[in-house]
DNA sequence: TTAATACATGAACATATGCTCATATATAAT
DNA sequence: ATTATATATGAGCATATGTTCATGTATTAA
């Protein structure tokens, strides 16, 4: 039996009678019927996707205290503005910030209330494990 | 000018006059000073690469449910077992799920309680959007 | 107008990621 | 013992990712 036959005919053998083994059929159909829609998984791993890297996680860290402008934020992280432009947009097409021009300066700023929140459960999750 | 001068010299040069302009130097070191740990940051990114795949979120969205064995995943995910296996490996591997061994059979289940909370977060995240 | 400053972006390159395929391990059934 | 079932995993491959380098655009200063 290759793998490619477990996808296709097992929905029908799968009705358990042991409590251990798996879940009745019935189970297993509720949770295929009540499951999260694919665009809206596809959207969460893009949020986490944007959050999962230590630069942006840094840049958020940063404007957690105060919105600042790209020449700013160069200094923080001590990196190229390239590199920093470049995880900003990143950060502004999840629509994790927002920015402000003033000038030839652009300063750029949370644009979401639960971004703090997300990190504050991750941060629990991290001491937790 | 290249890049490169960006990221060594600017710190002097910072401490601008006009209010619109950039921060004052001192609460860039202030900034600099309390800022996230590095390992904390990598951390954290870790932990959000972990969730920031479509394949990992649908089957955390299935554990969210019910505990389930990888068989059954397979079924609800419509993926082939060492697909959902080597997932489960990674999810395993940021402790994010735990497994429990019954016969030839194993069940996954979340190992976290900040994950329903994070990923409630998201979804506020996404619908504000 | 010319030069300088602040930021944005395309190309390229090295590395990471997610799947498939084949196969290994562990447990149960015959 | 032999076979079947449930899961785990290494290798390989196509694609994605993050940085650097070079350069482009917008705004201000001289």
């Amino acid at each position: 039996m290759t793998q490619e036959t477990l996808r296709e005919d097992t929905m029908d053998e799968c009705g358990h009678d042991g409590a251990d083994s798996a879940a009745p059929h019935d189970t297993l159909v509720r949770i295929k019927e009540n499951f999260v829609d694919d665009s809206t998984a596809v959207d969460m791993a893009e949020m986490f996707k944007a959050l999962g890297d230590p630069t942006r996680v840094r840049l958020i860290y940063a404007m957690l205290q105060k919105e600042l402008c790209v020449h700013d934020l160069c200094i923080v992280l001590d990196m190229t503005q390239s590199a920093v432009s470049h995880q900003l947009r990143y950060l502004r097409n999840t629509r994790i910030v927002k920015r402000r021009k003033v000038g030839k300066t652009v300063f750029y700023s949370l644009d979401d209330r639960h971004v703090e929140e997300i990190f504050a459960q991750t941060l629990q999750h991290l001491k937790h494990g």
